[in-house]
DNA sequence: TTAGGGTTACAG
DNA sequence: CTGTAACCCTAA
């Protein structure tokens, strides 16, 4: 991966994409203006958003290939993009040949979901995980219980989310990526208002006192992709041409939420040579979902 | 204010 | 030297 300048934290990237996955992608001043995120995207501009998430998506679906530019322009000339239902492996899903948006979100989702590599799912683990912590924003930290009833709640819960959950928590806390205070899990980088960011002495381990309230609900408001929306948004993608999905589905490419984002973190972490199968799984799984978000926002 | 093109800094 | 991610500039 590229090298970067002051680079973006892992807690800054999930309280990204959680502003996201809330205002909308575009609504960077909106992100900013949130409390629930200020506190930590304090140092970024509206502009350094906006930069970020482009970079994640583009990196996220071109598989970190800096065509992604010339690509574009030239995409950008060429008439309505072609529907091709070929069978497509998993890696020709991914590298639509610089002209041609190739895809077929209905037969894609069809036929790709069920796979599921333990490695892939451990990073989008990861990232449920970090999500969870922004999301539920506590300020002591959010305690295994809580994660756990966050991704039940927003995301499928696998069948041992438990025993995953505390592998993968202790993993993370092990690389830094996050802290354990007290039972409860923070990410690890300074401060979530320090005017500096990683610099600062990352042992912020205060001894809060344990919280009189055993239960950390998720008391915000912070809401994710509302199961009886997407339901609702399946019969209409259903009704949809084949040329109405792969348009929608390119728009969703090049903006995209919630479902990006995931794809993002997602490929980001994978390894190189896993990367293919598993961005063109995520691509699938991505413009189905922003398929349906779109259906009722834009189409 | 945002989207997009372009530039610069930095890691491999 | 190449590729990537942060940064910058400008049009809409």
């Amino acid at each position: 991966m590229g090298a970067p300048k002051q680079k973006w934290t892992a807690e800054e990237e999930a309280a990204l994409k959680a502003g996201v996955v809330k205002h909308g992608a575009g609504k960077w001043r909106t992100i900013l203006t949130d409390p629930e995120f200020s506190a930590i995207l304090r140092m970024r501009s509206n502009v350094d958003l906006k930069d970020k998430w482009r970079n994640i998506n583009v990196t996220a679906i071109w598989g970190s290939r800096q065509k992604a530019k010339l690509a574009l322009k030239k995409n950008l000339l060429l008439p309505a993009p072609k529907i091709d239902n070929n069978h497509m492996a998993l890696s020709t899903a991914v590298r639509h040949d610089e002209n041609v948006l190739e895809t077929k979100p209905l037969a894609i989702c069809g036929l790709s979901l069920p796979s599921h590599n333990s490695k892939q799912q451990l990073s989008r683990l990861d990232d449920h995980i970090l999500e969870a912590i922004i999301s539920l924003k506590e300020p002591r930290g959010s305690d295994r219980n809580a994660i756990a009833s966050y991704i039940e709640e927003n995301y499928q819960s696998p069948t041992n989310l438990g025993k995953l959950l505390r592998t993968r928590l202790k993993h993370m806390v092990d690389i830094g990526k996050i802290i354990k205070v007290q039972q409860r899990y923070k990410i690890s980088p300074s401060s979530t208002g320090s005017e500096k960011r990683r610099y600062s002495s990352s042992t912020l381990l205060q001894e809060g006192r344990p919280r009189d309230s055993p239960e950390a609900e998720k008391s915000h408001d912070v809401n994710i992709l509302s199961k009886s929306q997407v339901d609702a948004d399946i019969s209409k993608a259903k009704s949809m041409t084949a040329q109405e999905a792969a348009v929608a589905a390119a728009k969703a490419v090049a903006e995209a939420e919630a479902a990006i984002a995931e794809a993002e973190l997602a490929a980001r972490e994978a390894e190189a040579a896993e990367a293919e199968a598993e961005a063109a799984h995520v691509f699938a799984k991505a413009a189905m979902k922003a398929l349906k978000c779109k259906t009722s926002l834009i189409w």
